[in-house]
DNA sequence: ATTAGCACTCAGAATGGTCGAGTGCCAGCG
DNA sequence: CGCTGGCACTCGACCATTCTGAGTGCTAAT
């Protein structure tokens, strides 16, 4: 069974690991650290650790290093929470404030975190359910093409291409947007579609194809905005820590285009929006991730929750990532969510 | 004096090395290309090239390497212009028609021509000049915030977020919104800032300093729209070719993130929309870039022209690249600026 | 003008030896 | 029983050395 001071050295070993990149021995301990006991003693409770599958040596005699179980112990029960300093603080409402728009702020927001941590931050952008319509414009293009733009109650605004099989007239143009938006402000997202297909019959017989045309595009828009969108930044911190990849990093900057992936890990983490969920390496299995570990907490914009994610090797600063993203998370809540 | 012969040679170590990514050597030209004479006439030739700076010899004794200025011989006067082939004719049309706005067809872009060249893309936003104003916005979210967005004759969305020094009722903003509807629609947005000021005495006065806000954000705005906004992808790709890279990649990586400078860059090359314009290496001094290549050309919007661009090591195969940049940038012509 | 031949150079791979950090184990000690 | 000092052992990292071969420049002959 590990000692309670086994546990102390796991920890040692982590914050050591992580700060100086090489695997740390039992004389690196007794100096860095304040035990009272000889390094033998060290080496006998490291040998339980390794027994135990918390910590190993890469080869026969050199330091050891923590195993994804050894990381998971520590996230769960060793890391101290930090506060983040106020320098830092400032730096979030510096940098937060000037956002002119609902995109630019999650762009900004990105680049914050990933910043503040140098890994990849990634953020996704809330779903779109309990949000009202406010205002349908459309937007002729010529060409047979038109453009749909819905804006919601909580200032999002999303937009979508037609492809119409005749072209409207400014006249055509200015019946459809006055009826549809006559009909459908106030109404849910989720009823959007439904309810301008209803109109097609209320419209002039030459327009209700362009209006069935313009509801499937909203129930398509609405349900593009169901598998959300991801918007990530730091890529180049991955590059920076390459070292901290056994074999190649590509792997990782492949899963990292395949939003899919990163996204579908996120939403299993099932991060809460006061909590700070933590995967590590193996845990998350097979998508060239295994050397990774994704931080997740929620945040919430207008009622609505989405996620805000970390990605970064295994061997990072937990207790500092952590804190960063709860503190952006925070604050990116107060931002969007103010009532 | 450098002969034919002596730029055929050229080319053949630009060719080869872009491909092996090594030194070449005389002996390595005459097996790889049938010149007809021997090495020891290579050898002249080559000597000769080194006198004229268009190739280096990395140290004594090992095969040559273009110079910046090899590289610049090479793309005036001896690349052949390649067509892209139908398959990737092919990949351009499937990739970009699922496009639903805008936005995504310029994020699809750079990534398409990312994933063509193994290169890291740049699509500049067009300029909003000679476009007409269509709507006008209005959203209150509440706490003294309220979001202006500005819909465009070609379908351009532009949102801005306002700070409030009281807030607004729905009857305020439904005042509000029909009166600078009234008056905008059809104005040109470099005259949409003046014509909403002069609105501030015709609305009720309450609304006089609401009024002047929303002026001062839709000239912020148009100003932020000047110092234009790009978009990139593929960064990815530069760690892939790392070892084209003496030293380190980080003042790349840098340089990107620095998206002034690349801005700066583009703007300079001045690129017409039909000729791909080529800068190599040290051509664009100082900025951490001087291992690296750009290309620019242009395209354009419902008339508005903007710049696509493209960066890669200084030894990239500039005939492949400069193909696909123009195939793309011509496809998104055709498309986005459809009569 | 081209070529064959030759001496020369030099980076990179291969080899081998040393060093030292770190280990496991054991016997002794409080 | 836990801790410690001591000791033999292992093995990667580092260094110096050698070896090899690709590639060069030069020269004399065709």
């Amino acid at each position: 069974m590990v000692s309670q001071r086994g546990l102390e050295v796991l920890r040692a070993i982590v914050q050591d690991y992580v700060s100086s990149r090489e695997p740390v021995g039992s004389k690196a301990i007794v100096d860095r650290h304040q035990f009272g006991v000889s390094a033998a003693t060290i080496r006998n409770d490291m040998a339980l650790l390794e027994e135990e599958e918390l910590i190993v040596a890469p080869h026969t005699s050199s330091g050891r290093v923590p195993t994804d179980k050894g990381y998971r112990l520590f996230v769960d029960h060793l890391a101290e929470v930090k506060h983040i300093s106020t320098a830092q603080k400032q730096a979030i409402d510096h940098f937060l404030d000037e956002s002119v728009d609902f995109d630019e702020l999650l762009g900004r927001t990105v680049r914050l975190l990933s910043q503040l941590t140098n890994q990849v931050a990634i953020v996704q952008y809330p779903t779109l359910g309990a949000t009202r319509v406010r205002h349908i414009e459309l937007v002729s293009l010529g060409n047979l093409r038109a453009l749909c733009i819905v804006i919601t109650d909580n200032g999002r605004v999303e937009q979508r291409l037609l492809d119409l099989e005749t072209d409207l007239t400014e006249a055509d143009l200015s019946e459809l947007r006055s009826t549809i938006n006559a009909q459908v402000a106030g109404k849910l997202l989720t009823e959007l579609a439904e309810s301008v297909v209803s109109l097609s019959t209320s419209v002039s017989p030459h327009l209700s194809s362009a209006t069935s045309h313009i509801a499937s595009a909203l129930s398509d828009s609405i349900q593009a905005n169901r598998q959300q969108k991801l918007v990530m930044a730091g890529t180049a911190n991955l590059v920076r820590t390459e070292e901290d990849f056994h074999g190649s990093i590509y792997p990782v900057l492949d899963a990292i285009e395949e939003q899919v992936i990163l996204l579908k890990l996120l939403t299993e983490m099932k991060a809460d929006a006061h909590e700070v969920a933590v995967s590590i390496g193996r845990e998350h299995s097979n998508s060239g991730l295994e050397q990774t570990s994704l931080l997740a907490t929620g945040y919430t914009s207008a009622g609505e929750s989405a996620t805000l994610g970390l990605l970064g090797p295994t061997r990072m600063d937990y207790s500092n990532n952590i804190a960063s993203i709860r503190a952006v998370a925070r604050y990116l809540t107060r931002v969007l969510d103010a009532q």
